[in-house]
DNA sequence: ACGACGATGGTGATCGCTCACAATCTAATC
DNA sequence: GATTAGATTGTGAGCGATCACCATCGTCGT
């Protein structure tokens, strides 16, 4: 920095106001400043200004499994808009155990970083957390509309309302529902969304059915609802145990929509060309990270709020995969 | 620092000492600083450090498009074994243009990273990077057998060549291909390992036909190809493709593998519950992700090194949606 | 014409750590 | 018992930026 300021004939100092952008520059001295730093390739050293300033500009985020569709595009609308003035490190669990989310928060509490996104969808997670004294600020994402601290999420209960409401708008009598594992909220809700709107429509409910979000899990569920003829239309959890079901259905020979009715969750980029495609439930993961990310800026720079945003809407994308029961026209409403 | 050498009677350089695993301090020393540290609740401070060593432990990794199976996976390997020493930040390019990347390269020179990882599927990517006079180390992933720069990379011509052998070897007259776009070295390199194999086969060569990668792209080239009926087994660049495809055979009445045989590539996990069972060819991606790290921490390492490490061999996971033409049995051989 | 004020730029201390070097102490050598 | 090597610890400088504070200079009001 000092070669800068000498070879623009200025001081160190008068370098530094350049570079924050502070008023009390002249233009020339700035345009001077400026043509220094181009001429001799300078760079500013981000560890001097974080030992004196406190704040390192990097936000940690923490995901369980950034494999998946959905974490994968949290993480990429975070970073995105993270970008301008925050870097973006990521610490992805491969799987939940009780000790490895608190120990990737001490690991950013050791890099330094400025604030904490947790990508942690089960309620494990939501707990170990909230069990944490931590003396950043930290925004949980897609954990249920309910943490106990400061997070978006997605409205599960309104999605999976709109489904089923859907499907009993078909004309189908019930609807049966093969829900994530318990121990994630937003099972929880896409469960709890699926079983308000059968009871206000004074629907039947069929018992409950838990997958493991994979398509096999999907695939072995569907072989034993395939072998029940009352079934006809069915509501998952995901995309992915939805492909597994159509699969068992297919291999069954129950016809789709005709016999048998599906719809999804997520949508999921090839949703679309499942066979048949996919009704589902479309969710905006980018906007979700985005507002994981402007919600952690709120904390960063006004420790006192503490509101977590509205949550996000999904929408219901119909396509082939779900129909009248039996293949009848859709009664008359 | 200070308070904890005082709390533990030494000196902020004895500290220092312990903190780095220096051989020459007593054990009762050791101790009496390490249980400072603990009742202190201290943390080294790491910008501090950064500034006086010049290392900041942080690595880069450039990806293109994390929301694809084989970027996440990557950059979960990548990740996950750099995790005991270094952070790992990431930049995600929505797009690649001209740009982009060297942009996202000056980025993380200005966090001063140890080390970038890039992701780069694409020709122009490969371009723009050996074009960079970049001071740091660089590695980039996924990008062909034979770039100009430190590489780790997946034995796209061994991959094809299997996938394509074993049509062949199914009792099919030659093999239709949908590659992925020409502008991509792993789709020039899947091309060029089918081709070689029809030609060494004798089997006559088909026309090419360019996918996006996508599952529509799969889909829209699968009516046309529905329509000949001199195509028995397909090829595609990738595991969404054929999803894609598949649908459009299935729409046009030719099932599968009985009229048509269809291979993918990559085996996303749900290509095993495609309809029928996608036929595919694995790729570790996390593996590739690991040898990645490590190459680039021989370049931190040491300078000298250039060596690019020998290409990942994939495998050909056999299911059911290729078979012999016509439904036929396998031809004795 | 004088002092106050805002705009502009400079000086030195400081952040928390590691490095080079010096100092001390212990134990082994002749 | 003096000498020396090796182990252990302490001292002070410096990494490259920002911050608080001070010095100058022109401009303006009274």
């Amino acid at each position: 920095m000092v070669d800068v300021a000498r070879h623009a004939g200025v001081s160190h100092q008068t370098v530094s106001r350049v570079l924050n952008g502070h008023p009390n520059v002249s233009p020339q001295t700035r345009a001077s400043v400026l043509a220094a730093i181009r001429d001799l390739g300078y760079r500013p050293n981000a560890a001097a200004r974080t030992l004196v300033t406190g704040r390192t500009n990097m936000l940690g985020v923490i995901s369980f499994d950034s494999t998946l569709y959905g974490p994968a595009s949290m993480l990429y609308g975070i970073q995105s808009a993270a970008r301008p003035g925050y870097s973006v490190a990521i610490a992805s669990l491969a799987r939940f155990d009780r000790g490895s989310l608190p120990e990737a928060v001490e690991w950013f509490l050791g890099q330094a970083v400025d604030g904490i996104i947790v990508i942690a969808p089960e309620t494990a997670a939501v707990e170990a957390l909230s069990g944490l004294t931590s003396d950043i600020p930290l925004v949980a994402v897609g954990c249920g509309t309910h943490a106990p601290l400061p997070s978006v999420a997605i409205d599960n209960l309104s999605g999976a309302a709109q489904a089923t409401q859907h499907l009993l708008d078909l004309g189908h009598e019930t609807v049966h529902h093969i829900g994530g594992p318990d121990s994630w909220l937003d099972a929880q809700e896409r469960v709890e969304g699926w079983r308000r709107t059968l009871r206000s429509a004074g629907a039947p409910e069929p018992d409950l059915i838990y997958g493991d979000w994979s398509a096999r899990s999907g695939y072995e569920i569907g072989h034993q609802l395939a072998a029940m003829p009352e079934v006809t239309a069915v509501l998952c959890g995901n995309d992915p145990m939805a492909l597994g079901l159509l699969r068992a259905l297919a291999e069954r020979g129950r016809q789709v929509p005709r016999d048998v009715s599906v719809v999804g969750f997520d949508d999921v980029p090839e949703a679309a060309f499942f066979v048949p495609p996919l009704t589902t439930v479309r969710q905006d993961f980018g906007e979700l990270g985005r507002r994981a990310l402007h919600l952690l800026m709120d904390q960063i720079s006004d420790q006192r709020k503490l509101h977590t945003a509205r949550p996000i809407e999904p929408e219901l994308v119909v396509r082939a995969s779900a129909g009248p029961p039996g293949g009848r026209r859709p009664p008359r409403r």
